[in-house]
RNA sequence: UGGGGGAUCGUCCAACGGCAGGACAGCGGCCUUUGGCGCCGCUGAUCUAGGUUCGAAUCCUAGUCCCCCAGCCA
């Protein structure tokens, strides 16, 4: 049985919310909405997001809408709307029927623009970007009125028209809030709400040449909506009087509340648009989708699944602090809903050939093999064995150190759900020393793994027949950087923390071949060496890649790891 | 040296004047036909200094440290 979805763990939104419930404000309504801006993939960071809001909807019989913030045209595309309403039905939500642009209000923000100018909100600057920077102060110094503040209305009225009628050349004028360019608050001083920008709109195409800033748009789109609760991430806090100004200065339906927490950051990962593009421009990565991008496409393609996710996103919890969740806790997620849906099977990742002397030379048994031990529903199968096996290349030492119980020469080990053997002897390379194949005996009596005589056995060893093997080419994936905080170390250059080993391919494994249809996308434990997944996009119809989304705990490894430092 | 926000186990999140709790990680043990899973146990925190109070992580005062803000980006 899959884990599903615990009781919410209560966070400060709920108390907020919980108290805004009894005073029975909003009517007792509770409508969220998750707004990405269509300008790249959704990252884990979004998930949280998602989870948060969609969540927060379904803890108080609320809806979430999907809303996209689309009000700049230079940098959106429909491919990324496509992608994002993927990801987000793939993580397991349905924004049912409310599927919503910021560009679809167009026309009301526009109106809107006319009631602040008619009200002496508003008025057209003539600045250029240049100036407005040069008349905005400084953190410490207030800034200066614009020589166009005072213009009257009519003039404003006019001149506001004849910007949206494309009169006027790109960036040669806005139209700006009248706040205070006094303001401590730099937010408030005469921010910009329309911009001249003669570009096409992803959606509406060329009908305007005008854009409203997410300032302006944002909270006017929430109140549009009926958003009782507008969350977002902390560095929007400084935002939240701009906000209400909006909603107090327009004649909205509703007044949305904004409440801000803080964003998501994982260990060994980056998570800024601006980084992640340049992995994938700069060709450390296959693409926005490469299984090592904490992408959800990326996620998605590794193995992850949405039910690990969104546990995850459960248990981080929701604050306001910066916070640096540990990668670890997400892999704990994995592991923890694939221990219970993925089936088991064998795979010799780096084979080492492995004889049985007293094994009949044309002999193939069937050996049944359970599924899943944390779920007998999903039955068993059969597996051949016979004469020439492949073992695990590091589950064989010749000179063992003290705490390896796996196999040694003279030592006896169980090859899983088929028999004990023993090694007699080892061949080796003449000329490299290599190991290239064991000499074993087996024991007819202790079919299935178990010996009659009571005698135990340190290790169970995974196995494959090798005449009826299936070859794969199998991707081991490891963090995308060797440090918790990329770059960290070195003045922020992320990209010298890059995990040179972040990816390993393998190409002669020898699976059990029950693997051999494997689907695309399906995913399994190998047994003792972590769970895989089928490579959506590299797969082909008898040809299917594995790739790794996170090895099993491994105490061993540990242990060798410990013990070369 | 303006404004906004934040400081609780190594990490993340709780506790909202009444025994600082959970999860992950770590360590030890039990179990085991996966050195997996599971089970048991241990380690381990209230930024500092004062104050209020029978009692403070929580309230007050003064500090310290960290993050964010000077896009016609979101």
């Amino acid at each position: 049985m899959a884990i599903t979805d615990s009781a919410p763990a209560p966070n400060f939104i709920h108390h907020i919310i919980d108290e805004d419930l009894k005073i029975h404000k909003n009517d007792g309504r509770v409508i969220t909405r998750f707004p990405p801006e269509p300008n790249g993939y959704l990252h884990i960071g979004h998930a949280k997001s998602i989870c948060l809001n969609f969540g927060l909807a379904a803890d108080y019989h609320g809806v979430c809408n999907l809303r996209f913030d689309d009000t700049n045209p230079s940098k959106e595309e429909m491919e990324y709307v496509e992608s994002i309403m993927a990801d987000v039905r793939w993580l397991g939500f349905d924004w049912e029927d409310r599927l919503f642009f910021a560009s679809d209000y167009f026309e009301p923000l526009y109106d809107y623009a006319l009631h602040l100018i008619k009200t002496g909100k508003a008025y057209v600057c003539d600045l250029s970007p240049e100036q407005v920077r040069e008349y905005r102060g400084t953190l410490t110094a207030p800034g200066a009125d614009s020589p166009f503040r005072q213009r009257s209305v009519p003039e404003n009225l006019d001149l506001f028209k004849r910007m949206r009628a494309g009169e006027f050349a790109d960036g040669s004028r806005t139209l700006r809030a009248k706040i205070d360019m006094a303001s401590p608050n730099l937010n408030m001083r005469d921010p910009v709400l329309y911009r001249i920008k003669p570009e096409s709109h992803h959606r509406t195409g060329d009908a305007w040449c005008i854009y409203p800033m997410y300032d302006y748009a944002h909270p006017l789109s929430d109140a549009l909506e009926g958003i009782t609760h507008s969350i977002c991430t902390m560095e929007y806090e400084d935002h939240r009087v701009l906000y209400d100004w909006a909603l107090d200065h327009c004649p909205v339906p509703c007044h949305p509340q904004q409440i801000e927490f803080a964003r998501l950051n994982l260990s060994y990962t980056v998570m800024s648009k601006r980084k992640l593009l340049q992995l994938v421009n700069e060709g450390h990565v296959a693409g926005w989708d490469d299984p090592r991008m904490p992408t959800l496409a990326g996620m998605r393609r590794r193995g992850y699944t949405p039910e690990a996710i969104r546990a995850f996103c459960e248990r981080i919890g929701v604050g306001k602090r910066e916070n640096l969740v540990d990668l670890a806790l997400l892999e704990f997620c994995v592991r923890e809903d694939l221990n219970y849906r993925a089936p088991r099977v064998m795979g010799v990742l780096r084979p080492l050939k492995v004889v049985l002397l007293n094994y009949p030379e044309d002999r193939v048994e069937e050996i049944e093999a359970v599924n899943n031990p944390e779920d007998l529903t999903q039955g068993a199968r059969k597996a051949p064995f016979s004469r020439v096996l492949y073992i695990e290349r590091e589950d064989f030492m010749e000179d063992p150190p003290k705490k390896f119980y796996r196999l040694a020469p003279g030592r006896e080990v169980r090859l899983r759900y088929a028999y004990f053997i023993r090694c007699e002897a080892v061949v080796k390379d003449p000329l490299t020393g290599e190991v290239v194949e064991l000499r074993c005996t087996y024991d007819p009596a202790t079919r299935g793994g178990h010996a009659p005589d009571g005698r135990r056995v340190k290790a169970t060893l995974h196995w494959v027949s090798a005449a009826q093997a299936v070859s794969a080419e199998v991707r081991l994936y490891d963090r995308l950087f060797t440090q918790a905080v990329p770059g960290e170390e070195h003045g922020g250059d992320f990209q010298a923390d890059l995990n040179p080993a972040s990816l390993q391919v393998l190409t002669s494994c020898r699976l059990e071949p029950s693997l051999a249809g494997a689907l695309p996308g399906s995913f399994y434990q190998f047994e003792r060496q972590g769970y895989f997944c089928v490579d959506q996009k590299d797969s082909a119809p008898g040809a299917p890649v594995f790739n790794r989304t996170v090895t099993l705990k491994d105490p061993w490894a540990r242990l060798q790891q410990a013990q070369k430092k």
